[in-house]
DNA sequence: CTGAAAGCGCTTACAG
DNA sequence: CTGAAAGCGCTTACAG
């Protein structure tokens, strides 16, 4: 695939395999201007003659020169790094986001490195700061929970690292958020299962220490308010966004004597551990049991019968967050704030109730 | 959580909130040493006197000097980052993956950075060859199938990159490897499957792309072998490691005269989507088609019933991946390889066939 | 608009 | 075992 000959010299030349690398001097020596005009045309400095710049770049494209990421960060005093710090605990939610940012920081020159952290680590915190502290990265970008933690917002702002948080309200500056309007996805989830004819209807939010679970909970239950429905304390239960815990508040939910016909999860993850807690009780989805999430994550589509579920884009907002904070970066003039609505997605998990009582 | 007069005065004089750092001099200054025996110290090198190193690790200690990565990154010709190079479809495997290297790093001065690739793509091994070029990682690891590219290996060396493969076989030098005993894992799947009376059994495998899909067909035949049972070309199916493919390859085994009464897929994706083609077909698991997976996903639990599968223990494989590389990359003299063999996890979808006939 | 000097915080190569 | 000098490949601060 490459030259042999000039591929043999740089053997003989350099034993370890590594190749003669083209630095900025011999750019700048090619192109007969000082290194400094070169920096000027890497960083895009409009202080440079268009002759100048035409010129230099067509040096730097025929030669294949690329900065040395490492030198430019020990110059700038700030590395090329993005950091993804979460805490979701939905392996489908992480690999979405990721796959979304990668998508906007390929043929960028930055690169992505990932702080998964737990909140319930008393040092959370401090891993963030010292990583910012040892790293100075280009910025982070914090899905919920991490992105809802007041104190690591600040602690950033101090340290004058740029950020990104996705939230479900607005707890920031716009152009430091990627808002997603959780409530008006669980309203949707409450009109659609008012209008199958549910009344008794019940709710397994996420922890409290998510502002997504207030907000989702809230949202429901204005949804449910335009049908004259309330959601009483009897019917709701919190849960930690996980299957085990799902399945637990559901286990609690059916065990009661007037169960509900109806169940709107915070999540995914907890409304599959609602068809383990009804197959368990002996209902059936959705005859018995209606049942809805929130993500459409992949395995929505693949219960059975197939999970009704609230579509979050992670993907794309993960795209979104990326493009904002490589602009706040950049420092680039256009910063207005992203904002995403989610939509119902209709399955098979929900149904018009059986008429009983 | 911070000294408050300490954080003012910084303040005061590096308004950016850029608080004044710790380097290599200072801590030369103060140990009344040379920097260049404070780099030995935090180096590890032998050439240093006991007393001066203890005192020299008493002042780094003391004023919580930690070295600069990007400017030993300049100086090394090396950065301190590790590249997983992964083209694996189940988000499952990644995340596990992730953070069982994540479990190593942890403390160590790498950090993580992700390159997912396609194999299809016709300039993936130039992504990766450019990616190592440009950033020099301190290393790769390398799961299955991007493992088992032997271009890339090459390349890798010819580029003095370490790297370690995480594959099926032994297709390198043992200290660059993370064994998978997968054709015993897919022998132990067969002997499960005729241990219970199976004689029409069928096997969904992965693409021929990739090693593992071989080394399971082959141990799942060889396990079939010792019961006297055949694995014919009409009892096999190509599909792609996904949910549906899994789906149609299993349609077109189920839509045939001779119907499997069991069927073993190369990995849990696949074998849900055997779920799906049973319950279009109007069969019952176990009671009509038994199933058995390979993965041991968290979604294998979820299922109704339960996946009775092959586990294979992603997070710690991960982690034994990152300890090889580190011990690469610091030229540890102990370089054994790994190797994990996966055990059957019997659940609820596998059962003794109905007598028909 | 362009450049020469100094510096980012480390390590390598050499000397002792 | 220890250190002074030069250098890694860039950018900042300053001058013109």
């Amino acid at each position: 695939m490459k030259n042999h000959a000039s591929e043999m010299s740089a053997v003989v030349e350099r034993p370890m395999g590594e190749r003669t690398r083209v630095t900025i001097n011999d750019i700048a020596r090619i192109a007969n201007v000082s290194k400094k005009t070169v920096s000027r045309v890497i960083n895009n400095s409009p202080l440079v003659r268009d002759n100048t710049r035409n010129h230099v770049e067509a040096v730097i494209k025929q030669h294949g020169f690329v900065p040395d990421p490492q030198a430019r960060a020990l110059a700038f005093r700030r590395s090329f790094l993005i950091c993804l710090a979460y805490d979701n605990p939905s392996p489908q939610y992480v690999v979405n986001m990721q796959l979304g940012i990668l998508d906007t920081l390929d043929g960028s020159d930055y690169q992505l490195v990932l702080q998964p952290v737990d909140r319930n680590d008393p040092d959370y915190q401090g891993r963030i700061q010292r990583f910012v502290e040892r790293h100075r990265p280009g910025g982070l970008i914090m899905p919920p929970s991490v992105s809802e933690d007041e104190y690591v917002a600040e602690m950033l702002q101090k340290l004058g690292c740029d950020y990104i948080r996705i939230a479900s309200l607005d707890i920031d500056e716009p152009a430091r958020m990627v808002r997603t309007r959780d409530a008006e996805g669980a309203a949707q989830a409450a009109r659609h299962l008012a209008g199958l004819g549910h009344e008794r209807i019940a709710h397994i939010h996420g922890p409290r220490s998510f502002r997504s679970a207030h907000e989702r909970m809230e949202g429901f239950r204005r949804g449910l308010a335009e049908f004259d429905l309330a959601l009483p304390e009897a019917m709701m239960r919190e849960a930690g966004y996980t299957f085990d815990t799902g399945v637990q508040a559901a286990d609690n939910l059916l065990a009661g004597a007037r169960r509900p016909t109806a169940i709107f999860a915070g999540n995914d993850e907890m409304a599959i551990g609602v068809y383990a807690a009804a197959r368990k009780a002996g209902m059936q989805v959705p005859e018995d049991l209606s049942i809805v999430g929130f993500d459409d994550t992949p395995m929505a589509a693949r219960m059975w019968p197939q999970l009704t579920t609230v579509r979050l884009p992670i993907r794309e907002m993960g795209r979104e967050a990326a493009r904002s904070l490589l602009r706040k970066i950049t420092g680039s003039p256009l910063q207005m704030s992203s904002c995403f609505t989610p939509d119902i997605v209709v399955r098979q998990s929900t149904a018009r109730p059986l008429m009983s009582d």
